[in-house]
DNA sequence: AGATATTATTTAACATGTTAAATTATAAGG
DNA sequence: CCTTATAATTTAACATGTTAAATAATATCT
């Protein structure tokens, strides 16, 4: 039974369709990550903390697209597990400095090829030209939506 | 510092890139929608709803993209809030059978014409062509994920 | 029919998303 | 200095995501 109305079908949401590609891609991903007890955003932070080592909670939070109460738990999680450090900053006590541990370093070592490998090959699936289309078109939607001039 | 070994940088994820261009998206529903109560969860419920009332949870899931277990609280909570309602099918009595209240409908038809013009504004800015290449590009890349023929 | 398999849905347990409020430390102003 | 504002981070509270296990009802098989 289709709606009496003349409300947009459902099928056509952007946010809709930005999630479905989203899952897809994750779930290439995730099964890969989980045999490491790895969630996706516990990945993400120790692959910006391998990219520069030795960051605060808010730096970590902007570039994971984390946000601090899930980032706190996140760096609980993993330093209860001995993968990362924090220590108190000497010049402003507020904050905290969260490094990678040699342990913590290993498993990204280990991860990050085998993931990209499968991004490579998702590229290769899907076509280079195509994936960066996306990429440009994705990061102008933001653009235009952030400041619309 | 940068890293000093040769893993891809992380500013060229697609998850990540997926994920941003949605929460840009989504910057621009949830206040409107959060104005009324709502999550967007719960609105993609009570859209669906509208288009076909009358639905078994298994196919909401579906149409929703929601697993059951969040849908099972989802409805829950929109149940208590007189906004659905749940019977039990009569043909198989493992089957619920959810539709839109009066006060859920009137909800939906109060919020739908706002929430269109978001939609339309956000097209309108980044422009209709880009909308429609954007949709094919990820359905296609969703479609070659599945099934990398 | 009765044992067994399958299906629809829920519950459990834990991680994350999200907004608001609380905490703690530094910065600024009088 | 001392009060007040601001900043970094955490806690609280609740919703959702996610996997596995439990429930309950129907279907299948012999």
């Amino acid at each position: 039974m289709k709606s009496s109305n003349n409300i947009r079908a459902f099928d056509h949401s952007l946010p809709m369709a930005l999630l479905k590609a989203r899952e897809s891609v994750m779930k290439t991903f995730v099964p890969h990550l989980r045999a490491h007890d790895l969630s996706p955003q516990q990945w993400r932070v120790l692959r910006v903390l391998n990219e520069s080592d030795g960051l605060e909670m808010t730096e970590i939070s902007k570039n994971c697209f984390l946000l601090m109460p899930s980032l706190t738990r996140i760096v609980q999680n993993l330093s209860k597990r001995g993968l990362v450090l924090r220590s108190v900053s000497t010049k402003d006590r507020r904050r905290s400095i969260i490094i990678l541990t040699e342990r913590g370093n290993k498993l990204f070592q280990l991860i990050a090829p085998e993931s990209e490998a499968l991004y490579l090959h998702i590229t290769d699936t899907f076509g280079y030209g195509k994936m960066e289309l996306l990429y440009e078109l994705l990061e102008e939607l933001v653009q235009k939506i952030n400041d619309p001039n």
